[in-house]
RNA sequence: GGAGACGUGGCCGAGUGGUCGAAGGCGCUCCCCUGCUAAGGGAGUAGACGGGUUGAACCGUCUCGAGGGUUCGAAUCCCUUCGUCUCCGCCA
């Protein structure tokens, strides 16, 4: 949600950071409506202030035993009562078009953002590890002898359809790990306080964290009407709705392992095979909340909690910044982080960190008060995943692939696995 | 699913037709006093929107969950709705 007040201020710079994301000018269509629903709501508490006057003096012409005058005032208050019932209206429906406008627009890219029009023009910011040579080809994940058993995709379709997968055995316990292996590592070594959320919520928090109006098709609704959430940013960014912080309570760091459903509209026919891309996975994420001044820094850093789980599982990654044109609707700013995928030969998504600025935080009226000072200010929000576990799972597993089709675990994981060390080649925790 | 209660400012909590944007307390800010195992005294302290200045003052409007109604006038009465809690039922 944007600030009406910054785009009325600078209406050409609004539309150029809209034209960086390739979005057409939309200041004067905005401004126009802003004018309109201003002069109505001027038009509309004149009349209320004449009515309250004239209010105030029924009662005194009343003490006073003056009926003439009582009735006088009487019929002209409820002459502006009418005049006032349209005029607020009429206020009310402008107000309504510009927000539901205004719901729709995205954030506005932060000046360092590269220009670019798609994913192509992404800007790699740098390079961690060497992706192994193999003395053989490396295989995808679901072709390796030692995921046969424990990955059935076959058997997911019946249950459920296609893009769901059923693990078991030694991929579960590797799955499972996995997740308990970055949450633990989140808390204990990077500051993070783990919560437990719901995944079914409401409207509100959607329109919160901005998955609507727009991308109601991205998300799956259950008849009631509660929505399945697509990441866990929306409960734990929304911890903050409606909330009015103290300074000293900020940041807020939190994280999240949770399930998330996507219905993944509009990606027929790509990354099919494999557990890649799923309606239901399960996400370890991180939201923070903080001052203003403070959420460009934040990002580095929870984007170096990101890096630091892939560098201690050992998998090359690579980390970009988004260009313009491939930001999210809600990001100011966003890294996406890449793992090395050998079967795949190339890098793949399996982080996105973004910083939010004030506009989740406008939609949720989320808000802080400086240590003495009496006017609130909203926090900034940001989110990144830390990691997604699916994808880290293919990672690890391509990664750490023998010729024989066994797989080898990184080491830190080897706490999280009751000391075993790999997958054997008939898939058997070893 | 059935029955009932409740929804007030950063928080707690009074307030049942006008003098209420709202007592009191906590918290916070500033000032004073006093000093020793920290306390006492005083003052201030809601938000949004519009106008106006243009990082002010100031003026207006609205807001006591939300929306509507009754009334000259509503936090206070009525209706609708959302939410929370309690008890019962059902289930993990």
């Amino acid at each position: 949600m944007h600030d009406i007040r910054l785009i009325r201020d600078n209406p050409e710079g609004f539309d150029a950071a809209l034209a960086k994301r390739g979005l057409a000018p939309m200041s004067s269509q905005i401004l126009a409506i802003d004018e309109s629903r201003r002069a109505k709501i001027t038009a509309a508490e004149t009349a209320l202030a004449d009515r309250n006057a004239a209010s105030k003096q029924v009662g005194a012409a009343k003490a006073k035993g003056d009926e003439a005058e009582f009735e006088r005032l009487r019929a002209l208050v409820a002459d502006k009562k009418a005049e006032i019932a349209t005029l607020e209206e009429e206020a009310k429906a402008e107000d309504l078009r510009l927000q539901d406008l205004l719901a729709t627009i995205p954030n506005l890219p932060h000046d360092d953002v590269p220009l670019g029009a798609d994913e192509n023009d992404n800007v790699e910011l740098r390079k961690w590890g060497t992706p192994k040579s193999f003395d053989f080809k490396p295989k995808e994940h679901f072709e390796l002898a030692a995921v046969q058993g424990g990955m059935d995709f076959e058997m997911a379709a019946k249950l459920s359809g296609s893009r769901f997968v059923v693990m078991s055995g030694a991929v579960a316990r590797v799955h499972r790990a996995l997740a308990q292996f970055m949450i633990d590592t989140h808390t204990s070594e990077n500051g993070l306080t783990e919560v437990n959320t719901p995944v079914l919520v409401r409207d509100d928090a959607m329109m919160g964290t901005g998955q609507l109006p727009k991308f109601a098709e991205d998300s799956y609704q259950t008849t009631n009407g509660w929505w399945l959430i697509p990441t866990s940013e929306v409960t734990l960014t929304n911890l903050a709705a409606g909330e009015m912080m103290d300074e000293a309570s900020l940041p807020r760091r939190y994280t999240a392992h949770s399930l998330c459903f996507r219905s993944e509209a509009g990606s027929a026919g790509r990354d099919t095979s494999g557990m890649l891309r799923q309606h239901q996975f399960e996400k370890v994420e991180m939201v923070s909340v903080t001052r203003p001044e403070d959420s460009l820094s934040e990002l580095d850093r929870m984007t170096k909690c990101a890096e630091g789980i892939l560098e201690r599982l050992e998998l090359p990654y690579r980390t970009v910044v988004l260009c313009t044109g491939d930001i999210g609707f809600g990001a100011r700013k966003t890294h996406d982080i890449e793992v090395w995928l050998p079967g795949q030969d190339t890098y793949r998504e399996i982080s996105s960190c973004s910083v939010c600025g004030d506009f989740q935080a406008r939609r949720m009226n989320a808000r802080f008060k400086r240590t003495g000072e009496k006017k609130p200010e909203f926090v900034h929000t940001l989110n990144g995943s830390g990691l997604a576990v699916g994808r880290c799972l293919i990672a690890v597993l391509e990664n750490g692939q023998q010729e024989d089709g066994s797989v080898r675990l990184p080491e830190a994981l080897h706490p999280w696995l009751g000391g075993k060390t790999m997958i054997t080649a008939d898939g058997v925790m070893a």
